[in-house]
DNA sequence: CGAATGGCTGACTGACCAGTCAATCAGTAT
DNA sequence: ATACTGATTGACTGGTCAGTCAGCCATTCG
């Protein structure tokens, strides 16, 4: 790993940590500088704009999560487990770095104005890929027919996000214990629904 | 309805246009008071600040999904028939204006740097609305008891918000048939589930 | 009619900030 | 030692925009 790559990543952890405190319209680029310690013009040395860097933080994540989906896709394991695995890996990423899905959860995934619209395609790719792991299972009779397959992603994938937003706000530190617990009761949630 | 009030909401709902159109942080007053045909100043003869707009649109319309709630709620309603009446408010709001749900949903719902910070209190309020009347129903017996009310509460909500962004990030005309049929789905899903 | 009230106007200001760039420094090759 | 390459620095610029304010105009009232 060259020193160049260290600085650069240095740079899009500091942005991360100050988009997460602050927000993306509200933070200034010499507030991700002083955060990693770093001249000003080094910013713009490593990353062309501020939306860059942004838009790096994001896809990195993401292509991570899509990359997962078809994992679970790809496997022969049964339905419930495979949405178990990516409810699994989104709560993981929490886990281990929670600034990073908040920024993404705040600061792309919901912004139809700017971020949210240059990535429109690449947030779909995930909803489309868990309704293709829903609607493969209401074709092998595991799942009832009655749900649009698409719908049901959203609900998943909406619950998920809901979970992750609800921890964002809280600004608490989430006890380990919660994170396991969570993965259970979303499958169990969107598999089992609340019955009446 | 005196001439005074009829200005303040010719801004507001000028304000709804622009937020929804550009975003609340890329706007500038001046579009606002554009949009409304009216002078720059005017805007701050009836709004201390641009912020307060926000809050004033966010605030109008989250008093009467509140409101809906505790009705809903108190009604003697079977439960189901309680989180159809909600899901049909929301989706009703986004069917006769779409673009103070999308501001809703874009800028403060999500926005836990900004305004989301500011109504947290305001927003949790409905989550625990909707939890009263799942935990009344898994009480009476009608819900199964294993997933947490609360849990259940963000499930819904989670999927009824995730459905509006899909609608707003389309940017198309939703057919009119879809909202209906919408609203059976969400009650649907989350009573039901996938099943497996 | 004259004056007072209050909605209304839009040019202006002061602060802020993304992005630039000329200069410096560190490392490596010759 | 000299030259070259690329990382690093931070002062500076150009443009933007929220909010102010001094005054205008329309209506009403004495």
């Amino acid at each position: 790993m060259s020193a160049t790559a260290d600085k650069r990543r240095l740079i899009l952890n500091a942005a991360v940590r100050v988009f997460a405190r602050q927000g993306f319209h509200t933070c200034r680029v010499s507030d991700i500088a002083d955060e990693a310690g770093v001249a000003y013009g080094l910013v713009y040395h490593y990353f062309p704009s501020k939306e860059t860097i942004l838009d790096t933080v994001f896809l990195e994540r993401w292509n991570l999560m899509l990359a997962t989906i078809a994992e679970a896709q790809a496997s022969e394991a049964p339905p419930r487990e495979q949405l178990r695995r990516i409810a699994s890996f989104i709560v993981d990423s929490y886990r281990r770095d929670p600034d990073v899905m908040k920024v993404i959860v705040v600061e792309v995934t919901r912004a139809a104005n700017t971020f949210g619209r240059t990535h429109v395609q690449r947030i779909m790719q995930a909803y489309e890929g868990i309704a293709q792991i829903v609607a493969q299972a209401q074709r092998a009779g595991v799942f009832r027919r009655e749900v649009d397959a698409l719908f049901a992603a959203q609900a998943f994938y909406g619950l998920v996000e809901q979970v992750l937003t609800q921890w964002i706000f809280s600004g608490e530190e989430i006890p380990e214990a919660e994170f396991d617990h969570v993965k259970a009761e979303i499958v169990e949630m969107i598999c089992g629904g609340l019955g009446g």
